[in-house]
RNA sequence: GCCGGCGUAGCUCAGUGGCAGAGCAGCUGAUUCGUAAUCAGCAGGUCGCGGGUUCAAAUCCCAUCGCCGGCUCCA
């Protein structure tokens, strides 16, 4: 190849010669790949801008916003965009840092009076009048020293301090209009390339996320390629919204709250009431089946045993303490102790193990009032909770088998899910091999069996290595619900043992778990996971019978009872209401089927079956209806619950 | 806990200093109807709670409880 040409390789496989110094722009363009609006480079695997020119062979992919990658530069570019405009509209608010996030982006303003909407929309005027310039984005490399002096003399204090921590000798800044901004890059070509935005919401936010810092004012809004794509995000939005589960919650009258009961109190309606009964009968079951053992702890401990078990040192600010006669007591936050000591009532022998007890554990913790959030987040909940106390060499196998566990479940229930190993945290207690044989327990049960999962380095708790099942809810928001930890403190600290096979005394590990993590927070997840349109099986309400007029009610409480006996959650709609409105309001109320009864079934001595998806089944008798849900549930439940579950 | 917003009938909401409103739901009556809303009438309020300003407060101010969006936290 001659010293003025260069060989690009593009991310089909297709090769071109290009002179020496062609701007990726240009390559892209001249490359007759598909035509499309590249807002950014992967140069040899490194993002770059267009701008950046090629002096020597290399490989170039083009990223457009359809890309993960694409958008996610957009994105940064939006914030940017915004910057400069707030810079516009309020020359003494001070940046501080605007990323891309996952559905959209940022910027924290240090200012001195919170922005309002009518800001907002002043700022997003603004913005659109900066992306018609189409002011293009320079890149800029200077000294690290010269970033320092250059921001000082432009006050923006946080610049500065950011650019304290960056160990490179030179820095990159990224100037568009008169916006200036510290910025590792790449980034759009120019303004013109965000088609579509919308600042969503404002809230306060603390300098580098630590609650000792002063607190910014955070702006949040997102950016597309196109205007279809932010239609379409906020039509997801729309949706997401009807499906949230307070809503819900209230429109199906399955559960309340009070403000004159008190903040993250639920209260559970007779339809929510049904439905964690329904959750709760299933989870005994299967635990039983799994060679767990029902235990139940009381709610009320001593202070003193809080003291021994940690939680006291640990945990204080999160309970709830009361005096009886001049003793102390605290409420539980977990339900540990109680099995702790019931592992103690007598000496353990090595054929004792695993023992694994579960609790339907309702447990109390001081939440902070700004983080209770419908029934995902409350103050009481009750947890599916289990302690498997076993003999280090068990621990792996039943690692296993809670994960299995975990893995049928959410089959079950129909829940995507992600898995998270949490590692050690800096700080912790118990030996270096511990936590090293706990957390190689952990990694290779999921790898075992094949399931993907991400390391959070040091996020564990202070008492050994954890798996986190996260759940999204309808917005997107992950939330976790089961949960494996290992822990090697509380056996010590209760000096819990057992006899092994050589006579000796030995201490036992112990594996805290959950499945569906507390029972709330599932319950909300569930909701807005089905968009309160259960399955048969969950369903609190099965069916509801209605008939054409009130001629047909006596026949109509006859079967209205026969198919309650069969073991159906049925109701019956008397009302003095034509049919379509009594149809109308189960199908609203999601109830599964609709039983029609008009004079046409009293004469044959039928029920006409309807779904609420609209679909008509034959008529039938009430006790065939009865066998084809039951069928469907065991269907939807691989055999585990039919009809009459509680 | 922190920043901002909000709290009016069971629900969704209108009402910004001068008589507390609408739709749906509820109740009563009429209607007796075949698969997503029959008609009419009636009733429903400590305007979250407590103070204050004012001749007068749902409306303005303070405090408090609760809710919403974030931040922090989440053993």
């Amino acid at each position: 190849m001659s010293s003025d040409k260069i060989q690009v390789t593009f991310e089909d496989g297709r090769r071109q010669v290009f002179p020496r110094g062609i701007s990726l722009d240009e390559a892209l363009k001249a490359s007759g790949g598909p035509d499309r609006a590249w807002i950014a480079a992967r140069l040899d695997g490194n993002l770059v801008d267009l701008k950046r020119t090629l002096d020597a062979d290399a490989t170039v992919e083009g990223l457009s916003a359809d890309s993960d990658k694409g958008l996610e530069i957009l994105r940064h570019s939006a914030s940017h965009i915004m910057a400069e405009a707030v810079k516009a509209l309020f020359p003494e608010a001070r940046v501080a840092i605007g990323p891309a996030i996952e559905h959209g982006f940022y910027y924290d303003f240090e200012v001195e009076k919170p922005f309002t909407e009518e800001d907002l929309e002043r700022i997003e005027a603004k913005m659109a009048e900066i992306i018609s310039s189409r002011l293009t984005f320079q890149r800029k490399e200077i000294s690290r020293e010269d970033a320092i002096a250059f921001f000082q003399k432009r006050r923006e204090m946080y610049k500065v301090e950011l650019l304290g921590e960056i160990p490179d000798a030179m820095v990159s800044l990224y100037e568009q209009g008169d916006f200036v901004d510290l910025c590792r890059g790449p980034h759009i070509p120019d303004t013109g390339s965000v088609k579509a935005f919308k600042l969503t919401s404002v809230a306060g936010a603390y300098w580098r996320g630590d609650e000792r810092n002063r607190m910014l004012q955070r702006i949040y809004g997102t950016a597309f390629g196109d205007k279809e794509a932010l239609e379409k995000y906020l039509h997801f939005l729309e949706e997401a919204h009807k499906r949230d589960h307070r809503r819900l919650g209230r429109e199906l009258d399955l559960f309340s709250f009070s403000d004159e009961v008190g903040a993250g109190m639920v209260i559970y309606h007779p339809k929510g009431a049904i439905l964690r009964h329904i959750l709760e009968a299933f989870e005994k079951r299967e635990h039983l089946r799994r060679g767990y053992h029902l235990v139940m702890g009381p709610t009320l401990l001593k202070t003193e045993l809080w003291k021994r078990s940690g939680h006291f040192d640990h945990y204080r600010e999160n309970m709830y303490f009361t005096e009886i006669e001049e003793q102390s007591y605290g409420i539980k936050p977990m339900n540990c102790l109680a099995h702790m000591l019931i592992y103690k009532s007598k000496i353990r022998s090595y054929r004792d193990l695993p023992l694994r007890l579960f609790e339907l554990g309702t447990v109390h913790r001081h939440e902070k009032s700004g983080v209770l959030h419908g029934l995902l987040r409350v103050r009481q909940f009750t947890q599916d909770d289990a302690h498997i106390l076993c003999m280090p060499e068990q621990l792996h196998k039943e690692i296993q088998d809670i994960i299995d566990f975990v893995i049928e479940v959410m089959g079950i229930f129909g829940f995507a899910y992600d898995m998270e190993i949490s590692t050690r945290p800096e700080k912790s207690i118990g030996t270096e091999l511990d936590w090293e044989r706990a957390t190689n327990a952990l990694i290779s049960a999921l790898e075992d069996k094949g399931i993907p999962y991400t390391m959070c380095e040091g996020e564990g708790a202070f008492y050994g290595p954890k798996i986190d099942v996260k759940l999204r809810d309808a917005l997107d928001r992950r939330w976790q619900c089961a949960t494996i930890q290992c822990d090697f403190t509380l056996p010590e600290r209760f000096d819990l043992t057992y006899i092994g096979v050589d006579g000796q005394r030995h201490r036992p590990v112990m594996v805290h778990r959950v499945i569906l993590g507390a029972i709330e927070r599932f319950l909300g997840v569930l909701i807005e996971h089905f968009a309160g349109a259960f399955p048969t099986w969950l369903a609190p309400v099965q069916a509801v019978v209605v008939t054409v007029s009130d001629a047909q009610l006596p026949f109509a409480r006859q079967t209205f009872e026969k198919v309650r006996d069969l073991g159906v959650r049925v109701e019956l709609d008397d009302r003095n209401e034509k049919l379509g409105y009594k149809i109308r309001e189960a199908q609203v109320q999601k109830i599964p089927y609709m039983l029609v009864i008009g004079d046409r079934e009293v004469a044959g001595g039928h029920i006409s079956p309807r779904r609420r998806d609209g679909t008509q089944l034959e008529t039938m008798t009430p006790e065939s209806f009865a066998a084809l849900i039951e069928k469907e549930c065991l269907d939807a439940t691989k055999g585990k619950v039919g009809l009459g579950i509680i």
